[in-house]
DNA sequence: GCTTGACCTCAACTTAACTTGAGCTTGTAA
DNA sequence: TTACAAGCTCAAGTTAAGTTGAGGTCAAGC
């Protein structure tokens, strides 16, 4: 390595593309816990940037601070995590990945025939999940997957 | 039909699901225009419902309201939309959510790779497109699609 | 004709994910 | 050893998409 295996906030931000400012944030809400030296100056190591760029790329993917907090905390305490940590982690985000790419399909399957027919009744069309909206679950629409979760009526009955 | 073509805004919120403050804030938004009656209360006919159904229906898609609003904003301004004006919507929005799932596929494939690599050098990684996020244009990553925008370094280069 | 539930407006609050600014301290290069 | 860039904290502002509440009006049934 050319530079030095403990960086600054700047210098963090300049390899990673994130701002100070988002750093910091990230600190506060407990994904990233850097030491400091005597000045009370923020220092990373490897292992801290290990753990940003996981958050970018989980952001990028769609997932929320909350989500990839929770992610991050089944990594192991004592230790730096291995590479095996992080594919257990990759593994997890692919399933997700996966599913919301098959509700994406359905839904786009769907499209044509649900804005362009007269309809549009919303209760009975598989567009459209008002139980899912309650729900924090990522892309909702679940019952394209499940099946039909109530009874439901058009707009006009 | 069974009940009046014309319906309060109470009714509509039955009938969708949307809920009464919603429905007037996305008459606030300018993605709404229903009637008055003499004493001043919304009163909603089929195109409004349509309308909002449409919307509904859109952000279960992951559209923004903005986004939803410049394509209502292609309606027909002086008759009522018929199904050709739904349909034509209904063709872009298709293409749009096409390309976000070849997008979020390509992130998928690429996840082990990334995450799993001892690297997880952003700014090299194809999960990672920092020149992206600046712009609000759905879900980034583009340079997967389109290749790499500049040259660039590993985090501890 | 009165009561009561549904509606009305407007302002303020909520969460997520940050950014901006003020005022102060640290680190480093000349 | 001093100048000044970079760092620090804490408070407040920002956008999206609504919700909640206060205080007042409308409409429909008895």
């Amino acid at each position: 390595m050319k530079s030095s295996d403990i960086l600054t906030i700047g210098e963090v931000s300049n390899r990673t593309g994130a701002s100070v400012s988002a750093i910091r944030f990230y600190e506060d809400k407990g994904l990233l816990t850097p030491h400091r030296n005597a000045g009370g100056q923020r220092r990373y190591v490897r292992a801290d940037i290990r753990r940003l760029s996981f958050i970018l790329i989980a952001q990028q993917l769609g997932f929320s601070l909350k989500e990839i907090r929770t992610q991050l905390a089944s990594l192991p305490e004592g230790r730096t995590p291995t590479k095996a940590d992080w594919m257990r982690i990759s593994r997890r985000f692919r399933r997700i990945l996966d599913d919301r790419i098959t509700v994406m399909s359905r839904l786009r399957d769907h499209l044509d025939g649900c804005i362009g027919c007269g309809c549009l009744s919303l209760r009975s069309c598989a567009l459209y999940n008002p139980d899912d909206r309650a729900e924090d679950a990522g892309p909702g629409a679940r019952y394209l997957l499940d099946g039909p979760p109530t009874k439901r009526r058009g707009i006009w009955s």
